[in-house]
DNA sequence: ATAATATTTAGATGTTTAGCTAAATGTATA
DNA sequence: TATACATTTAGCTAAACATCTAAATATTAT
């Protein structure tokens, strides 16, 4: 019952459902490109990162300063979850933009997104 | 993507869970029924029952005085949202207590139930 | 018509949560 | 070793939410 409530708690976010729709397409993000991508505070998206971990619906995998995310491959039942996610927003226009948004940000190199997070100009 | 938060934020209930468990089992129950199974006021149980109504998730159908709550027969893909549920509660519990009460309950008329929680005597 | 009654809505209160800024942590490089 | 830096944690605020009580609504029975 828990572990329902805290998977569910984490899926009834508008924001961590766009960032499990990214890790569904991209199969692995850096912390700053998931900030870039809500466009939200380093901090705000890190918090929501371990909403996800702690549901068990992501992993990191530390790398030096950075830190990747990606979705967990869950048992055949939570992942018919996913399965529903998959389709109800495989036509949702927010997810469509964001596919864009990191179509740009991915071809970016992490070391260079960060350094436009803190001010410098460099990629679009 | 609203309706997608609207499920999982009606999903991320512990009571509500609890009804829906108690929906899958008894295929219908009326207001007053829910309400002496989550032990809460009438009207937090009404509260809880439009949240999962306006997801979607559950149908009313009202007869005179008393509304009765069934599943709605979702379509495949939310099926599937349910049958995790089912797998995830099936040893749960605060759901196998929850199957022992709802025999109890149903096992009374709901006429009675209703004199019991206006505090007359009656139906254990 | 009036009274009784099952459910819902309104209003109030305490708790949770998403977001921010600022400080802390841990890692890499000069 | 000292500095730069990516991420996380702490502390705050505003909005959302679960619950209650009291009032409103709608339906049956007298």
């Amino acid at each position: 019952m828990k572990k329902m409530i805290s998977v569910f708690k984490a899926l009834s976010d508008r924001n961590r459902l766009r960032v499990v729709a990214a890790l569904d397409a991209h199969n692995e993000l850096c912390a700053c490109q998931i900030t870039e991508l809500l466009k939200v505070t380093g901090a705000t998206a890190s918090r929501h990162m371990s909403v996800l971990v702690s549901a068990g619906l992501v992993e990191s995998r530390k790398d030096g300063r950075w830190v990747h995310y990606r979705l967990s491959d869950n048992d055949a039942p939570l992942g018919s979850v996913l399965e529903w996610i998959r389709a109800e927003y495989s036509s949702d226009p927010q997810i469509l933009k964001d596919r864009n948004a990191l179509a740009q940000i991915t071809a970016c190199d992490p070391e260079e997104l960060c350094r436009k997070q803190r001010g410098e100009e460099c990629c679009p």
